[in-house]
DNA sequence: GTAGCTTCCGAACATTCGTTCTGTGTCATC
DNA sequence: GATGACACAGAACGAATGTTCGGAAGCTAC
């Protein structure tokens, strides 16, 4: 028997402490803390605790032999409406290897920036009042984004569209009116993606 | 003269090159690797700049006296659209201190699913099709919450109402029809936000 | 020039790190 | 009731950690 190889359960509750722990200070604590924090008293125990969590994928070591998060530490329960339900096994995660919503939401840090939606002039859009914006800063855009324009110092997200050979700014709701700029078009970015709190 | 603290210059390039060092591998090095990736040979020195950079509120300490980003550490430029344009200052972030999309959405993060959403049945609600939609998952809801109920073995997103008496799902779109779920209405969390991508 | 900063190096040092090895108690199995 | 996993404790140890201190080189100001 028992030739089948059978991991090493491990308590559920470890890994959630540590999630726990990440989130709060985003770093992974050395041994001494985390037996502390699972309520262990010898190191020892930690390491091979550890050591299972490798094998597992959900910590990892960097190039310099310190102790990371790994490929599925960030894991959340990611479920496609279409899969079947009520299974709580691991196989939900199948195919989709998300790390963060940032990482998903953000390509480029640097020219990335985060605008609070005021109004609901895109509304049909999808785009609601108070929602985060994740604009990617550059000078131009291309006819059909949904840009981030400055007009009379302010942001106004609209799609960009072209009239008569000109650029306008189409709002996604018809209570209000397209916005033909006077002269040149200041482009602030293009929408990359949003985040909205509804809780 | 300079009375006034004036507080000692940091090389910008030193943040940059621990953030992506952190992008990478999520955790923050130690001195000697901090070392080499600054181009520093000496310990010393390293300590030195950490200090202005905790200073600064880039960096932070545990509890337990471990090395970890700051407040400042995630900063991304945040735009209110009502905020007067053109300013490259940093006075952009005023009052705000966000952190992380991901620390903005998720609050809870072991109860907290990603689900994808299928279909357009939300649409009203701003809700699209691919949007993941971030949820907290607990067996019950409050009437006006939207909610992720497992309905024929499959995730359905709508707006949880109540009929006479009995629970049931509402969507956001005139062309989809109200469910009447028979007998108990299995519920797999509540909306808490959601993120979606366009580009 | 010389006095005073600032930037950086190098060595010394106590502390803490993670590993290894041995030991103990508790199960289930035959 | 002997055996062997398994889950943990405890001590011991070299290696790595971060701090402290002294010093060297460069720049500025008077």
């Amino acid at each position: 028997m028992a030739l089948i190889s059978q991991k090493p359960q491990l308590d559920p509750q470890y890994l959630e402490k540590l999630q726990d722990y990440y989130s709060e200070h985003k770093v992974i604590p050395s041994y001494s803390v985390l037996a502390g924090l699972w309520g262990i008293s010898a190191k020892s125990w930690v390491s091979e605790c550890v050591k299972r969590f490798e094998e597992a994928g959900f910590l990892d070591w960097t190039p310099d032999k310190q102790l990371k998060p790994g490929a599925r530490f960030f894991e959340r329960k990611l479920a496609d409406s279409t899969v079947q339900a009520g299974l709580p096994n691991p196989a939900i995660s199948d195919g989709y290897d998300l790390i963060t919503i940032d990482d998903w939401l953000v390509k480029i840090p640097s020219k990335t920036a985060l605008v609070r939606v005021k109004g609901d002039s895109m509304i049909d859009a999808g785009i609601h009042e108070g929602d985060l914006l994740v604009v990617e800063v550059q000078p131009n855009a291309n006819v059909g984004e949904i840009v981030v324009a400055i007009v009379d110092n302010e942001f106004t997200v609209k799609y960009l569209q072209k009239e008569r050979n000109e650029f306008v700014l189409k709002p996604a709701n018809k209570a209000y009116p397209v916005i033909r700029p006077k002269g040149r078009l200041e482009i602030f970015g293009v929408m990359a993606g949003l985040a909205r709190r509804t809780r």
